[in-house]
Formats: structure tokens, C-alpha cells, sequence
RNA sequence: GGUCCGGUAGUGUAGUGGUUAACAUGCCAGUCUGUCACACUGGAGAUCGUGGGUUCAAGUCCCGUCCGACCGCCA
């Protein structure tokens, strides 16, 4: 017998079929029993009667556990006048499969599941339970596949960079080392050298999907320490602007497949819609956004080459309110704010770079790359940074480099967003924090 | 790293020095003719994060510590 989702059982009317899933709800009744079952795609009622008949089931229904697991054989019915579905399934047999303990350590009730978010990652499996958070990981599913559609159709190759690294990666943030073999070797914060040595490679386009560790101790809802980045990288590009139009298409398709494929259903568990963007997002200069919110919003940042968390959500507000978007690129950010792999415009003295920032954070940081090796050694060297440990990298550049640019998206900070969620933690499939390494 | 922020039944909260620590929800038992967040009645369940101190008396005040929240750093 072919398994059966409870999202289907309309397709099964009348017919004889076996069921699994786990105990939602019993109300037993002093004629009757009602139990809601439940697994990843829906919920459906059973109805059992009390009487001599149905004794043996009655018993084993009177003793179930919520969140038990069960497998029941029976008969799926239209019923007008059971308000889940309008269905219900009538069982000659009632299989306890797991029996649940009596108390959860936390509420998941879906009315009621108001536990704090740390007891709630102590019990991820549980939590996860929630229709909502599968919801969430059916959106990331398609998301990813969306991207994957896009880039393989736009001649981009896939590639798996090492996560071990001999020499810390590039840009600043803490790094983690770990033993390897009486040596200290590093984690990869981003796959960033490895890309650009794809284009090295004479690849083109790349892509991956991927994890990455910073080494931060960052308590924030929008920081972790190991997270999916998704990285890639085009050759033969003029400016940033190509890169933007890339990311921004991408976008457009992604989110047009998630609307599509869980609109209805995001809409019904969390009370919101999916707000596809229009082409053409805005592309605002950085100095020309600082002085949109100090004019607009009478703000300014203390620092005068980068935002802080402040200006990111007063720009974003700017764009929603006044440009109609979402999504805004924040472009052309001064090279003391960026790292030293990124171009500088020889007129302006800007990198040309971008920022992608999405509902009030950050989540792509983009440019053209730096690929001629005398600049790219001058402006290593601007940033403090040892060429002796970047040799291996800058070997990258020395037989024929194409030019190239590319972006890196966070991609949980884009499904906190997506799903306006409160907390990078709730669309992670398990969180590691400066303070949590398991489950 | 910072914060005259928080930690109390399974869960979420109330409780500003004085009997038996309260409420909601969950759990258990009973009652209930089809419920649908079922309803009603009753019951169990808390050494108040942890260590020390002040006091006749500490969930409550003080100090340390751990964990969390928010901010910062960072992305």
C-alpha cells in the first residue's frame, strides 16, 4: 500500500486505507472520540463511537498520548459537519507506534506555543513539529531549487570549496582554528578565494551552497556562528552593475516560485503575503543614502564610512515608503568600509561594490573583484595584510585572470525576512550560537 | 565587551521584606449524545537559576556566578 499524505485524502473517499501520523488532539467524548492526526502535510479527524463494537479501539484511544504516533487502517468519508476539512476517517484499527510521554517540555500547540526560544532549541525536534516552521523549510527547499534552476540555466557551474582552510580567510571577522594533525588549520569564513579561483580556472560562473563559521560573539537575533551562505561569482563583467542585475533576477525568480508553490499556505499559517519585487531595484549610492536619512529621518551614524543597524533599517524604510521596494542596493561604499579584494573605481576612488538589503538587513554583500595582481598586492597592503600568507591566492592572479565580480547571500537572514520572523534562529535548522553547540 | 533588563509548577506569567507562593494553559481523574482551541467539576504538580551575605524573617534587599534578552563588534 503506497503511503498516503494527509494533505491527498480527498483523492481517497470512500476507500479503504491505512494512515500514519502523529496524535494532534483527543477529545474523548462519553459517546464518541475524536482524534486529530497530523503529519508534515495536513491534519485529518478520526471518529471512533463509542459502543461494544468499537471496545477495543475505544480503549486504546481513552489511553493515547498527544503526540504519540499511530497507524490507523480505515475509511476516509466526506463530512460536512466536521469543520478540519470536512472529513473524516473511520478506523477498524488503531496501531500505537510510539507512545508519547504525557508532558512536553514545551508548548506546541498552535494556538499556544508561546515557550522561550531557547527551551524551544533545546527541543528543536519538537518545535520543529510546528506547521509554521515546516513551512519555513519548504520555502528554503524552494528557494534553493529556484536558484539552482536559475543559475544552471544562465551557464553556471556548481562547485564544493573546501571548509578546511591552511591560512585565514580574508575579511576581518574572528576565524575559528581547530587541530588538524598537529597543525592549526582554520574554518572558512566564506568561499570567497575559492570562487575567484574558479574564474581562475577559467569556469566562468560559478555558484555554491555552502556552510561558513565566524568566530563572533555576536548575541544578536540576525548573527550565527556556522550558517548557509550562497556564494557565485561571473566572469567577463565591466562593473558591479552586472552583478547586481544577476542577483536581482535571480530574485525575482526565487520569489516568484515560492509565492507560487506555498502562497496560499504561508498566507493561512502566518496571517501574511508574499510581496513579489519589480524589476529594476533601487540602486542608491552610499554617500547619496547617508544624506537621504539624515534629510528624511534626521539621523546620522557615528561612522562616516559604513552604516550600523540604524541606518540599514532608515534606508530600508526609505525605499518601502518612497520607492515602493523591498529590496534596495546600497552601491559604490568607500574602501574603508569593504575589503581589499574589491575594486576601487579609478574615477570616484569607490569600490564598486553593493550591498543588497532586504526589509531592514543586510543580506549580500557584492562587487567586482580587484583581478589585476599589482593592485590587488597595493591594496592588501593598504589593509594590513601579510602577502606571504596570501600567496596562494594571489598565484591565482598571476597567469590570466578574466574579470569578475560576484555577491554573497545570506541565506537565512534572507528567510527571516521572507517569513518575517523575529530571529535568524527560527529559520535555521539547528542554531549555533557563541553559547550553543547542540543539539 | 556594555545594560538601575530577565530567570518563580511541564509551559507562559503575577507576586516591592511577614500565614498554606497566585493566575492561565498543559497534565491526571470524573461528568458530559458529534466534538472541532469541546465544556463542566475535582486533583496532582514550585526546595522561586545557582553560591554566599544582610535580617527576627528573603521569591522579594546586597555581592558573586551561570544562562538568556537587548545593544555593540561583525555579515
Amino acid at each position: 500500500m503506497k503511503k498516503i499524505l494527509f494533505k491527498d485524502l480527498a483523492n481517497y473517499y470512500g476507500q479503504e486505507i491505512e494512515l500514519q501520523g502523529f496524535v494532534d488532539k483527543v477529545r474523548d467524548l462519553q459517546y464518541v472520540q475524536f482524534v486529530i492526526l497530523r503529519d508534515s502535510s495536513g491534519k485529518v479527524q478520526m471518529t471512533i463511537e463509542k459502543n461494544e463494537e468499537n471496545k477495543e479501539l475505544n480503549e486504546i484511544v481513552t489511553n493515547l498520548t498527544k503526540e504519540s504516533t499511530i497507524l490507523a487502517k480505515g475509511i476516509i468519508y466526506q463530512q460536512d459537519k466536521v469543520k478540519l476539512r470536512g472529513m473524516e476517517f473511520i478506523p477498524n484499527k488503531i496501531e500505537v507506534t510510539s507512545r508519547s510521554e504525557e508532558e512536553l517540555p514545551i508548548d506546541i500547540l498552535d494556538y499556544n506555543n508561546k515557550s522561550k526560544q531557547d527551551l524551544r532549541l533545546d527541543n528543536r525536534f519538537l518545535d520543529l513539529r510546528l506547521e509554521k516552521n515546516y513551512l519555513i523549510f519548504k520555502g528554503q527547499t524552494i528557494a534553493e531549487m529556484a536558484m539552482r534552476d536559475y543559475w544552471i540555466e544562465n551557464d553556471f557551474i556548481e562547485i564544493h570549496s573546501p571548509k578546511i582552510l591552511g591560512t585565514a580567510s580574508e575579511t576581518g571577522a574572528e576565524v575559528f582554528d581547530l587541530k588538524y594533525f598537529g597543525k592549526k588549520v582554520f574554518l572558512a569564513q566564506s568561499p570567497q578565494f575559492y570562487k575567484q579561483m574558479a574564474m581562475g580556472a577559467g569556469f566562468n560562473n560559478v555558484f555554491e551552497i555552502g556552510p561558513v563559521f565566524r568566530a563572533e560573539k555576536s548575541h544578536t537575533a540576525y548573527h550565527a556562528t556556522e550558517f548557509t551562505s550562497v556564494d557565485c561569482e561571473m566572469s567577463w563583467i565591466k562593473s558591479h552593475h552586472e552583478v547586481m542585475d544577476l542577483e536581482e533576477e535571480k530574485l525575482i525568480k526565487v520569489m516568484k516560485k515560492i509565492s507560487n508553490d506555498i502562497g496560499e499556505d504561508f498566507k493561512r499559517v502566518f496571517k501574511k503575503e508574499f510581496v513579489i519585487p519589480k524589476e529594476n531595484f533601487p540602486r542608491i549610492k552610499f554617500y547619496d543614502a547617508k544624506k537621504i536619512i539624515q534629510d528624511n529621518y534626521n539621523y546620522v551614524g557615528e561612522k562616516d564610512y559604513d552604516f550600523n543597524r540604524r541606518e540599514e533599517e532608515l534606508i530600508c524604510l526609505y525605499s518601502r515608503k518612497k520607492l515602493n521596494s523591498d529590496f534596495v542596493f546600497v552601491i559604490d561604499y568607500p574602501f574603508e568600509a569593504r575589503p581589499f579584494y574589491h575594486m576601487i573605481d579609478e574615477k570616484t576612488k569607490l569600490t564598486k561594490s553593493f550591498d543588497l538589503l532586504y526589509k531592514g538587513i543586510e543580506i549580500t554583500t557584492g562587487a567586482q573583484r580587484e583581478h589585476r595582481i599589482d593592485v590587488l598586492k597595493k591594496q592588501a597592503l593598504a589593509k594590513d595584510m601579510n602577502l606571504d600568507t596570501l600567496d596562494f591566492y594571489l598565484n591565482f592572479f598571476r597567469y590570466g585572470m578574466p574579470p569578475h565580480g560576484g555577491y554573497g547571500f545570506g541565506l537565512t537572514r534572507f528567510l527571516m525576512r521572507l517569513f518575517e520572523v523575529d530571529s535568524i534562529r527560527d529559520v535555521t535548522f539547528l542554531y549555533r550560537g557563541p553559547n550553543r553547540v547542540t543539539p
